[in-house]
RNA sequence: GGCGGCAUAGCCAAGUGGUAAGGCAGAGGUCUGCAAAACCUUUAUCCCCAGUUCAAAUCUGGGUGCCGCCUCCA
């Protein structure tokens, strides 16, 4: 079965053909720092990730491109206010992403370049554009022509003679066409700049993505990625710059994937809507894996409608495959009754979970038909342990371990259950730990004298700080809320 | 106005020709000191109309409603 995605460019799902075999070269638009994340940035990050652990587990070499557009209006108008550099504030919403993503177990990029840093890089490709044709310098300012590249608007579906008539912005006289674009904007007093050919300036905002890309991953990469409020002007436009400096016949990318928005009450979330909310403050109420899980639950197209219901709701969902790790690891505790029935009969499940759930990712990264097959085998580990514990079923750490293994690729994959596995704790969740083994020992007892009203006391009370006691015949478990 | 997308149970959500996955919520049951968890059972003909077909949620045409892009935006 052959991994098929989504192009947006071909408006199709293809099946991906990597430019150079058992390699994958991607570039995933990162974030202007001027505020901290919010949920609808984590969005493309979460799914990214996910893409990409998958692409690994598929062994594929992946080489993970991500920038920061670290010079932008949005930056210098916040610095002014602020009273500080345009540095101070994009360093520090820099640093903001990466602690949010980190929470959220996004696996790190292998590099993260910034428009400050490649702006030799960048004015190569100005100077280059000009000088084959396709850009043209007024009063300082160079600007795209669109109207010198064949192809422009094949992304996004648009005709340059249409744009002519719906421009709803300003008309800048200046520009040979309404859809021309800056690629070098000359300094304005209080704004940061750097020297060029053109005199003090800084870069319009498509060109760093042509730039670092191009530089990082060559002339025809395999996926660039972002939200689909970036196929037009951004991918449009680099597009436009890309394949006119290059001057190739193969393709800038070869497969364009977009995801959907996060949505509020069915609109957009966006900051220049106001609707926002940034993940920091999510994760006071929720947990990063939660976030995580609700993003995933739902096709990365799709557009996803934000709510504390929808996550109340995959907390809950989630607690359903939380608790099949638990009751998998608990079976590693059981002796072997080496029988080899079920062991064959247990990999064979597991074989099959494991083959629908690739096949789901392999139809365009199909993370909410992946997780349903999730939930599938968490029943059989279920419906296994049950059994094993009411001693009706032989117990086979062939077959055990065939249904732990494969129930941790997926997690490992959806990116969930890292500390279940892990069995790392802080050492204030160990303290917790000895805690609860101290309160469950002194209730034990309460419960063997039938002493149901200080046992129950004990239970409620705990239910009362979110913590949830379940009593078993095979001791006592207990969990946050 | 141009371009694109969506419409599936109370809610969320898969499903591109063969008779509707999964989750949440609800109901009944097993288990339990009681609970919880788990397990079992149970809850839909897929926005409307017309067409193609032996067969359509899935294809075609027409409607209705909603959303996104066209301006900074993940």
């Amino acid at each position: 079965m052959a991994l098929k995605v989504y192009n947006t460019m071909t408006r199709q799902k293809e099946e991906f053909i990597p430019h150079e075999a058992g390699k994958v070269k991607m570039y995933v638009c990162g974030v202007t720092p001027y505020n901290h994340p919010h949920i609808g940035n984590a969005r493309p990050f979460i799914t990214w990730d996910v893409i990409k652990r998958y692409l690994e587990h598929c062994r594929y070499e992946v080489f993970h491109v991500q920038n920061f557009t670290d010079v932008d209006d949005k930056i210098i108008k916040a610095a002014n206010t602020e009273g500080v550099t345009w540095d101070v504030i994009a360093n520090r919403y820099i640093a903001s992403y990466f602690e949010v993503m980190d929470k959220l177990n996004i696996r790190r990029a292998d590099i993260y370049p910034t428009v400050s840093d490649h702006m030799t890089e960048i004015i190569n490709i100005v100077e280059g554009l000009v000088a084959k044709g396709y850009a043209y310098i007024v009063d300082g300012d160079v600007y795209y022509s669109v109207e010198k590249f064949n192809d422009y608007g094949k992304l996004s579906g648009r005709d340059i003679e249409d744009m002519k008539a719906g421009a709803r912005v300003d008309v800048d006289e200046r520009k040979h066409h309404p859809m021309d674009f800056a690629l070098w904007k000359s300094a304005k007093p209080g704004e940061p700049a750097w020297e060029s050919p053109w005199g003090k300036g800084r870069p319009g905002w498509h060109i760093e993505c042509t730039a670092m890309s191009l530089k990082y991953l060559g002339n025809s990469f395999d996926f660039h990625g972002g939200g689909s409020d970036l196929i037009f002007p951004h991918h449009e436009n680099e597009i436009a710059q890309s394949e006119a400096f290059v001057e190739e016949s193969q393709p800038f990318v070869r497969y364009w994937l977009h995801n959907g928005f996060i949505t509020v009450n069915e609109e957009k979330m966006s900051k220049s809507l106001g609707n926002f909310f940034l993940v920091k403050d999510i994760l006071e109420h929720y947990s990063p894996e939660v976030l995580r899980f609700f993003v995933l639950s739902t096709h990365y197209r799709s557009p996803l409608d934000f709510s504390d219901e929808r996550l109340s709701e995959a907390q809950r969902s989630l607690e359903r495959l939380r608790t099949a790790v638990e009751n998998v690891l608990q079976l590693e505790k059981i002796p072997d009754t080496l029988n080899e029935n079920k062991a064959d009969e247990l990999v064979k499940v597991a074989k099959q979970a494991e083959e629908d759930f690739c096949k789901a990712m392999d139809d365009d990264f199909n993370t909410a038909l992946a997780i349903s097959v999730m939930f599938g085998l968490a029943k059989e580990i279920n419906v296994y342990y049950n059994g094993v514990i009411a001693g009706k079923v032989q117990h086979t750490t062939k077959g055990y371990t065939a249904l732990r293994e494969t129930y941790f690729m997926m997690a490992n994959i959806i990116g969930i259950f890292v500390q279940e596995q892990t069995g790392k704790v802080d050492d204030s969740q160990e303290l917790v730990e000895q805690l609860m083994d101290i309160i469950i020992e002194i209730r034990q007892h309460a419960r063997q004298n039938k002493d149901w009203t200080v046992a129950d006391k004990v239970r409620d009370s705990l239910g009362a700080v979110g913590i949830i006691l379940e009593d078993s015949p095979q001791g006592v478990r207990w969990k946050k809320r």
